[in-house]
DNA sequence: TCTATTCTCTATAGCGACTAGAGGTTCAAG
DNA sequence: CTTGAACCTCTAGTCGCTATAGAGAATAGA
């Protein structure tokens, strides 16, 4: 039975994450010591391994609440577990495609200012008159 | 003089919004009209115009304010205005990197998973192993 | 002119996923 | 037994809006 400092340790979640965590109920109320102290099981240990490494990769909490859920009832179809992934990694391609369009705008604009004073400027120039954008958004 | 649903048609921008840019000072108070209301000229347009195409390119409100600020200061030098977009375009890029990162290892993920049941899922087991995770983040 | 509808006003609360702080308590090492 | 780091709860703040409520103002049609 590990305090929650360790298992901050441990897992790389800081410690008012996992408090958070657990008072959104990714994490089950641990047990307690003595003096009302945190002190969590191996078991807790992995379940919050599961959350850090779905966050990193970009789950949603609630995304998460239902991956756990699918992990905690093994008997079930996993064809769930297979769509909520999927779901995360179109969620994931659109938002490259976006951003790709927003670099390159950007670098068009960040390059082409030769300017000193800002009343020349490229930079301000663009933002202020939509027209200069080449795709539009 | 126009309405802040004028304003809001025109820019694209909607009016809750308007409000907000103003109480965080990104537009300045306007006129009102006899009842109280805000009447707004065609400076407001233009810079609204502005704000709404520097949120597009994902600025933050904070380095808009101080592009606002160059733009108000036309003798002023633009290199810190090139100096903010660069920051945008170099955080944009950065983004997608990790992105990608992320877009194939839930490829993997997903697409690798060919079990019925919860309990042989490799999705979930992804999850929970990090070690079945491809490249270190 | 009256009324109905639409617009606008302020103020407040909520979102997601934390993060920071205050003020007090417990634990473990020396 | 003392000390100080780690822990506790609770509240409020972050960002960039968005939503809601209840009230007053403006405008179009009859």
């Amino acid at each position: 039975m590990v305090s929650i400092g360790s298992l901050s340790k441990m897992s790389g979640v800081k410690v008012p994450t996992i408090r958070y965590y657990e008072q959104v109920g990714l994490l089950p109320e641990p047990e307690r010591s003595e003096g009302n102290q945190r002190r969590y099981s191996s078991q807790a240990v992995e379940r919050l391994g599961f959350i850090r490494h779905a966050r990193d990769l970009g789950f949603s909490v609630e995304a998460i609440r239902e991956l756990l859920e699918l992990s905690d009832q093994p008997d079930r179809s996993c064809q769930e577990a297979t769509r909520i992934a999927r779901e995360q990694l179109f969620a994931v391609r659109a938002r490259i495609v976006k951003l790709k369009r927003l670099e390159s705008e950007l670098d068009r604009i960040a390059s082409r200012c030769s300017a000193d004073k800002a009343s020349q400027c490229y930079v301000l120039k663009a933002l202020a008159d939509h027209s200069l954008c080449e795709d539009a958004h």
